[in-house]
This record gives C-alpha cells, sequence and structure tokens, in this order.
DNA sequence: GCCTCTCGATCGATCGATCGATAGCATAGG
DNA sequence: CCTATGCTATCGATCGATCGATCGAGAGGC
C-alpha cells in the first residue's frame, strides 16, 4: 500500500525531474499524486520545502553510500573503483532523484541551496580524498587533481541523463565499464596492462 | 555600440542560464535589457522563440566549428583531440550558452525540441564518427563506442559548470588535459607512453 | 506620412498558498 | 453500548500576485 506522502513525493520526483521545479505546477503535482492542490499542503510545506526534502534524501543516501564504501577499501584505486560503481549504479537506477539533485540546485533560494551545496560538497570530498590519495602513492598520474576529479564526476553522472536499463548494456555491466574507463582517465597503472578489451555492443543513436 | 535586440538576447541567455527558462519572467528580461516588457517583444516572438534562437545559434556555431575540425584532420586520434579542444574551449568560453543548450531542452515544446535535438545530434554524430573510426583503424580501444561517447561528452560539457577563467589553470592547458585525459580514456596507443605527467595545480574546493 | 522603436495599461490565465468546512475514524466517558 | 471529543485527511472556494502576451498610442527620424 502506497501512502498519500508517498504518492505526493513520487510525483514530485517525477516531475521536477521531467519539467523541472519552476516548470512544474502545483496543481499538476495535486493532479500526479491523485489529491487536491489543498490537500497536498497536509503533506508538504512550500513547494520548495519539498524540493529540498528530496535533495535531500538522495544525496544522504549517496554519502552514507560512499562512506560506506571507503570503509570498506583500503588502496586508492580499489577506493575509486568503489565509487565509480556507486555512483554510477545509483544514477542508472534513480535517474529521477539524481537529475533532480543535479539539475534543480538553481532554483532553490540561497540558504536552502547552501544546505544542499554543502551536502553535495561532502559526497564529493571522498572523491577528492581518493584522488589525491592515489597520485601521493603514485596509484594515478594526472595533471591536475581538481581537473580529473571533476571530469570524472561529470562522466558519471551523465549515465542518469540516458541510461536505458532495456538498452544493450546492462547496468552491471556498464558499471564496470565505467570503472575501467575512470582508472585509464586517471592513468592508474592497473589500467595499462589493458588486455585489449573487446567490443560488447555497437554504437546506437543517443535518446532525447 | 550594443543595439536592444542584441541586449534582449544577452539578457535572456544570463537569465535563462541562472534562473532556468520556467523561472525566468518577461519582465525580469525587459528588466535586465533595459527596456519595458511590450518592448521586449518588438525584437522576439513568445519566450520560447527566444529560448530556441539562443540555442540555434549556439549549436550552430558548435556543429560549424565539428566540420571545420573533422575537415582539418585525417587521422581518427587527431581529429578527436580537435573535438576535445573545442568541446572545451567553447564550453569554458561561452558558459552561459552551452549551459542553456545542455540544461533548457527539456522546456521546449515537443516540435521545438525535437529541431534542437535534431541539430544536437548532429554534432554528436561528429564524434560517433570519429570514435568508430578509431575503433575500426585500431586507435582506440573500449568495450562500447556508444558509452564511451557519452561519458566523453559529459565529462567535456561540464566545464562550463565550474570553469573559472580566473582559476589555476588557464583554458589552452585545461584543453590540453582534456585531449589527453580523453586519449587514455579511449585507450588510445599515443597516450600509454605517458611520459609521466607532472602536477601543475593542486585540488581546490568547488564553485557552487 | 510612413517606419522604427518605445511605452503604460491591461488582458485572461495561472501561479503558490490559505481558508473554513466536512467526512471518517479512533478513543474515552458515561 | 452509545455518544462526545478530537485528530487525520480531504476538499471547494478563493486569496493576492504574477504569468506571458497584446493593445493602442505616442515619439522621433527619414
Amino acid at each position: 500500500m502506497t501512502t498519500s506522502g508517498e504518492r505526493v513525493r513520487r510525483a514530485a520526483l517525477e516531475l521536477f525531474a521531467e519539467r523541472g521545479f519552476h516548470g512544474t505546477g502545483i496543481r499538476q503535482l495535486a493532479e500526479r499524486a491523485g489529491l487536491s492542490s489543498a490537500s497536498l499542503y497536509h503533506y508538504m510545506g512550500t513547494k520548495e520545502d519539498l524540493l529540498v526534502e528530496l535533495m535531500r534524501a538522495s544525496l544522504d543516501r549517496l554519502v552514507a553510500a560512499a562512506d560506506a564504501a571507503l570503509l570498506a577499501h583500503d588502496d586508492p584505486t580499489s577506493r575509486l573503483v568503489a565509487l565509480v560503481r556507486l555512483h554510477v549504479t545509483s544514477h542508472a537506477e534513480r535517474p529521477l532523484e539524481t537529475r533532480v539533485v543535479d539539475d534543480e540546485v538553481h532554483a532553490l533560494s540561497p540558504q536552502r541551496r547552501a544546505e544542499v551545496v554543502a551536502l553535495r560538497d561532502r559526497y564529493e570530498a571522498a572523491w577528492r580524498e581518493v584522488i589525491d590519495d592515489g597520485l601521493a602513492q603514485g596509484a594515478f598520474a594526472v595533471e591536475s587533481a581538481a581537473v580529473a576529479r571533476r571530469a570524472l564526476l561529470e562522466m558519471c553522472s551523465g549515465v542518469a541523463r540516458w541510461f536505458d536499463p532495456a538498452g544493450p548494456t546492462a547496468l552491471p555491466a556498464l558499471a564496470e565499464q565505467y570503472a575501467g574507463l575512470a582508472l585509464r582517465l586517471l592513468g592508474a597503472e592497473t589500467a595499462t596492462d589493458a588486455s585489449g578489451p573487446r567490443r560488447v555492443d555497437a554504437d546506437t543513436p543517443s535518446p532525447v
């Protein structure tokens, strides 16, 4: 059984991801949730409160997963692989949440934005730590840790915009591919052995 | 001298990039352009027409530059380097335009969206062609051309979201770095010589 | 007397949010 | 067992504000 509160949040997730925060009206939200616009306010504060809730829930999960990933591994290489797998998997499995987090920060008022950005920075700090460690230990070799980190994060986040579970690549295989790409991008020595990767799927037109 | 028409487009670029299409009101637009909201309509059709114009101008330039880059080079490796340089440079130099193109497609009506997406696909087709050629000729080695292409495009587009011309890395150096990262990601053999890249800048906190 | 440019006033529609009222259900008092 | 009380959930009606867009009217040069 799904409660009305859950349906409100689900509807908000779908509509915010699809049409954006400012592109979604209270009445659309209510219709999607199966309620009147007045009843909506029994389950939320303002529309912005609702957006912040969704973002916080998504980022909290991501931060917790990243912390767990760091605890489970010691060396920078396997830590990085864990972060990539985690990031790609969560973006592919929960594209709505991650798209809202990634694309709607600009819709927040300065104070709420600061909260959310702080959470996001906490998550990215895990990446920073792993990449810096890897460079210090000689496991990675890039000119700029900051550039590499941003390139990696953007590349992995993009998955939420195009991954299709019915497509040619299954999610676990995709996560492994991304882990390999990330290691090569970072110049990890484990990647230079490179036992000639096989072609798996053909190139196909991108969905909208 | 700047004409009113130019000021309208500049204002739209800034506001759409900053607050999003739906987050920008006609009156804000008019104020930023130094006109009344009524005068605005002397220089534009609907608000959506204006958005489409901006997107089309940006994508037209990108497509033309990509075509020129392919004409100027023969082998897949130097072609890919040219595409990466071009993409990174244009996203760093014109972050407003590229962010509007990348982030506001969802705000378009289905017909207009189809036009814009077709243009974007034309641009991405250049990347597809280069990557496919490189794989066929053995210059690149990745499991999936589609995955690699999307990873590359997302990673390079991200530059528009964080590059700061006053930051530690100058644009030409950044473009070179990205070219190197892209080649390594693609498993290009030229990248495997890897004469130990030097650290250039320290990792710094990300701007909002 | 046209053509370009600009504006105040205003259109109907929609926005986010609140109001008071009602229906249903639980629990406590007699 | 009955009913009074209170809490949760819901809604129609409506608030003032703002939305995108249009109108007719000026102003100024060519």
